[in-house]
RNA sequence: GUGGAUGUAGCUCAGUUUGGUUAGAGCGCUGGAUUGUGGUUCCAGAGGUCGCCGGUUCAAGCCCGGUCUUCCACCCCA
């Protein structure tokens, strides 16, 4: 007997119900992203190792899923090379194309490419999936949707600002209650810079990004360990303990980031972010948060993240400033922010807190019963004006028995059932039961379709 | 990539401790009671190489090894 049929490791097949609940998370951002002018785009699932390698740290190439190369993939290598050389190596010169990891960097690969016929500021949208080779987990798959907003070309704060309404607008359209933390690179840069470790900022943001979640012991610890100064980190320490309102925390670092050119500026982007946002017209809360890095190193200005206040599932959205990626691939001086939102968490914290709508507009809302060839042809042309005026309607393919038929519809949930036989025939009418109530009307087909128009 | 759990009917799970004939339940499914009336009820039935491969044993769902899947922690992230 043949193996069982399988998928690969971390991806997923979706029934009719969730692709349902899915197209609903799908709808909802696109309706916002469409209702503040971005536009669409779609790039291909792969894209040259070569323009995604390198964008997302050391961590993030091994992630890349690569695609081997077609036909003679071993090329001119000697069968002893295919032996010596290190597997990480070998990769590169055995394959050539890779899934794409994200959407922003064949994004900013597309604006690069196509920049004679964009417009800028260039406002788009993108909804689709990506490749991760991490190891699966809950809320962690290796292929996952993302819905992308961005714009690009524009250095204004205020576009900052609409992406925040963006995803206030967007969790309160999907009723989750969210936190937006946001952060500045700039700032971290000065922190490293006004503790003397300039060179060390990853290192150091990385570890702080912890603090939350393993405690200042252990985050002290860690960057022992990377070998960072005892007067580094001394200095390092009252940043970690900073406490309160957003308001108290820029005060504080006002002064602490005075000798830093890089903080002050990301101080003073914070502050003018703040300044747009009239905290009584957001839904949710927007925290400023010191610990929040974000581990893609394209990102040099504003970072975001949105966190579940319902459900611990990591982060449900995030994204940021970045000031150069266009610039890798031969387009300088285009600046572009944006944030991502990852369906799959969306949809997971939805169902764990079952507040997935009742779907139903696009569900069939009569089934007619087949009674047989004559009722049949009967039927046709009454099912043709249903569906000339968007009422979903079906015909049971077979004549099997009504109890079967019945069930169908019970179980599909279609809430109306016509019947055609023979009086039915004769009379020239239909006659329309309701599932719910058991009541049953005779209509002409006329009547059928005003019947079902509401 | 490192460490730890998990896998029994379509689904949710018993059974594994102490190896012993034909592996169970609920839900679902099929048929009937009801040959033009579903969702309730009653009756009957089908459905399993116990994830896969190998080993130990007279005998393995149960013990051992490997492998895959899913899940958890780390790493990192949507």
């Amino acid at each position: 007997m043949a193996d069982k049929p399988s998928i690969p490791k971390g991806t997923r097949d979706f029934t009719p119900l969730e692709m349902a609940r899915r197209n609903f998370i799908f709808d909802t951002v696109r309706k916002i992203f469409k209702t503040y002018g971005y536009l669409p785009i779609e790039t291909p699932a792969m894209e040259n190792l070569s323009s995604l390698m390198g964008k997302y740290g050391a961590e993030g190439d091994k992630l890349l899923f690569k695609i081997l190369n077609s036909g003679d993939f071993k090329g001119k290598l000697s069968e002893e090379e295919l032996v010596t050389i290190p597997a990480g190596k070998l990769g590169t010169m055995i394959s050539e194309k890779g899934l794409r990891f994200d959407l922003t960097v064949p994004f900013a690969r597309f604006v690069v490419q196509h920049r004679h016929e964009i417009v800028f500021p260039f406002k788009r949208y993108q909804i689709q999936p990506v490749w991760r080779a991490d190891r699966p987990q809950r809320g962690r798959y290796r292929e996952f949707y993302q819905c992308d907003v961005d714009v690009i070309g524009s250095n204004s704060l205020l576009n900052e600002y609409e992406l925040v309404r963006i995803m206030d607008e967007v969790f309160s359209a999907l009723r989750l209650k969210v936190v937006i933390k946001m952060n500045n690179r700039k700032v971290l840069a000065g922190i490293s810079e006004v503790i003397g470790e300039s060179e060390r900022m990853m290192d150091i943001t990385m570890a702080i990004d912890k603090l939350e979640k393993v405690g200042m012991e252990k985050v002290m610890l860690e960057l022992e360990q990377r070998g960072l100064g005892k007067d580094s980190m001394q200095k390092l320490e009252p940043v970690l303990k900073m406490e309160g309102s957003n308001r108290e925390k820029l005060e504080f670092l006002e002064d602490y980031l005075g000798p830093s050119t890089t903080g002050m500026e990301g101080l003073v982007e914070i502050r003018q972010l703040f300044g747009y946002m009239e905290p009584d017209t957001m839904e949710a809360e927007v925290e400023f948060d010191i610990t929040l890095a974000r581990g893609l190193n394209y990102y040099t200005g504003s970072i975001f993240e949105v966190k579940s206040e319902e459900v611990q599932i990591g982060s449900i959205c995030g994204g940021g400033r970045y000031d150069d990626l266009t610039g890798i691939f031969g387009l300088d001086g285009v600046s572009g922010v944006g944030v991502s939102f990852g369906a799959d968490r969306i949809y997971d914290v939805l169902e764990q807190l079952e507040r997935f709508p009742g779907h139903g507009e696009m569900d069939t809302r009569v089934l007619f019963v087949n009674f047989g060839q004559q009722e049949v042809q009967y039927i046709f042309p009454v099912l043709g004006k249903l569906r000339n005026r968007g009422i979903a309607s079906e015909l049971y393919p077979d004549p099997a028995k009504m109890k079967k038929q019945m069930s169908y519809a019970n179980s599909r949930n279609i809430p109306f059932v016509a019947l055609v036989g023979e009086q039915e025939m004769q009379d020239g009418m239909v006659t329309l039961k309701e599932m719910e109530t058991g009541n049953q009307e005779r209509l002409t087909p006329e009547q059928l379709v005003e019947r079902l128009s509401v």
